[in-house]
This record gives structure tokens, C-alpha cells and sequence, in this order.
DNA sequence: GGAATGATAGTCT
DNA sequence: GACTATCATTCCG
């Protein structure tokens, strides 16, 4: 390319993409035999990687939540297993993407070992490659602010073209996939843990994570000092 | 800046 | 028929 600007930042996609074009930093399934609140904490800081046709559109993690098994009212599991939530009782790794609120689609992913339930929603990237894309797709101008890309887990979906029907199910340990999770060696900083949000039964546990500061975390526009970071 | 509210459809009782 | 792991808009201060 013709590099009139090269800025930081590029030089963070320019990385990001090419780990995501090798498949060094895929993870193994057994990064998700965990525990959900494990699994939560140690999801933060890794890359989202969706490919939509020859463009690769990637975030960092900065924000998840875990849902428990059946021992947690507020999970999708805790009524028994369904076909709408089969994913989370099948093997790690995997996408478990619904419908909510009849508007916005949310995803988790699934861990513990097939048999078990469990699972870990993604709740907001940090937008770091296709973010003209990105804005498209949430019917943005192309030069929208990028924290309202993905600062939520319905927004991130629509940025992400992630939709049940063709990512629920989906093994984002599989390189070929054209959504996965990987790691770029990236370690972030402190990482808050607080009560999940917007549930009405065990919503007490301390069972969300997300980097402390950080103004891609959702709902946080103004109650982080500022903005900044 | 911050709280309240309506939209909207799949899933379960 | 009643929910809901949300978001954008509208109003109020």
C-alpha cells in the first residue's frame, strides 16, 4: 500500500491481520473445558475475527459475562436444555448465538466439557480492523465514532453481520471458520469484575469482566472518567 | 449528563 | 400470554 499515513493504530491492524491471515493464535477447545467465569476472564483481551467475504473484520475483546449451568437462574440453561439453547450443553468452543427482544442478536460461546452447560457472552469490542464495514452494517456514516460500533452485544452483532442463522453452532476453534476467536499474544491491563447486567435474577454474582477504563466497555459513555482511555 | 420508555419477535408456560 | 443476557430516542434537569 501507498502508507501516506501510517499511524499507531494501523500498525496494530496491520498485525492483527496478518496473525488472523496465519493461523498462528488459534485456540484449541480445550482453552474452553473451563469453567464460564474461567473462560470469562481469560476470553478478555483476545481478537474476535469475522471474515465476510475477502475482508477481515476484527475486535479485541474488552468486555464478557459468564452464565453458569443449571445452577444459574439468570442462564439460558437453567430451565434444561432446549432446542433453542442446545449449543451451550454441546462441546466448547462453539458459537451460541439468539435473538433478543426481537431486535438484536447476542453471542456466547460455549464452554465446559459436551454434556455440561455453560457459557461466556460477549458483551463489547474494542473495533480494530473493518471498522468502514463495521459502520455500514450498523447503518452508520463511515466515519462514526468507533465506540458505537461495538460497545454492547446486540451492536457488535450487527457490525459483525452475526446472525443466529448462520453462526449458531459455529466451532470458533476451527481456522476455516468464517468466525473464530483467536489470540494475538495481547495482554491487557487490570481487569474489573463486576454484577452482570441487564438481568432480574442472580444478578448480585460478580460475573462480569471487563478491562478496567476502557471506553469500549458498553454502556459506559460517561460514567468513565471522562472518556478516555 | 442521565433516566425513562417503546420497539419487536422468538421462546417457553 | 408473558417473558426477555438490548438499543435508540425522548425527555428532564
Amino acid at each position: 500500500m501507498d502508507s501516506t499515513l501510517v499511524s499507531p493504530k494501523s500498525r496494530e491492524v496491520e498485525k492483527s491481520i496478518s496473525r488472523a491471515n496465519s493461523d498462528l493464535g488459534t485456540l484449541l477447545p480445550e482453552f474452553y473445558l473451563d469453567p464460564p467465569d474461567v473462560v470469562a476472564r481469560r476470553l478478555v483481551g483476545k481478537l474476535l475475527l469475522r471474515r465476510l467475504q475477502a475482508e477481515f473484520l476484527i475486535g479485541r475483546i474488552v468486555e464478557t459475562e459468564a452464565y453458569l449451568g443449571q445452577d444459574d437462574p439468570a442462564a439460558h440453561a437453567f430451565a434444561g436444555q432446549t432446542s433453542r439453547n442446545q449449543v451451550i450443553f454441546g462441546p466448547p468452543g462453539r458459537a451460541y448465538v439468539y435473538f433478543i427482544y426481537g431486535v438484536h442478536y447476542c453471542l456466547n460461546v460455549s464452554c465446559e466439557p459436551e454434556g455440561k452447560a455453560g457459557c461466556v457472552l460477549i458483551r463489547a469490542l474494542k473495533p480494530i480492523a473493518g471498522l468502514a464495514t463495521m459502520a455500514a452494517l450498523r447503518k452508520l456514516p463511515a466515519d462514526a465514532q468507533p465506540r458505537l460500533l461495538t460497545s454492547g452485544p446486540g451492536k457488535l452483532c450487527q457490525a459483525l453481520a452475526i446472525r443466529r442463522e448462520t453462526h449458531n453452532g459455529m466451532d470458533l476453534t476451527n481456522p476455516d471458520s468464517d468466525l473464530q476467536i483467536r489470540s494475538d499474544g495481547y495482554k491487557p491491563g487490570h481487569i474489573a469484575v463486576t454484577p452482570r447486567i441487564g438481568i432480574s435474577k442472580a444478578s448480585h454474582l460478580p460475573l462480569r469482566f471487563h478491562v478496567e477504563g476502557n471506553r469500549f466497555v458498553s454502556g459506559a459513555s460517561s460514567r468513565i472518567d471522562g472518556g478516555r482511555r
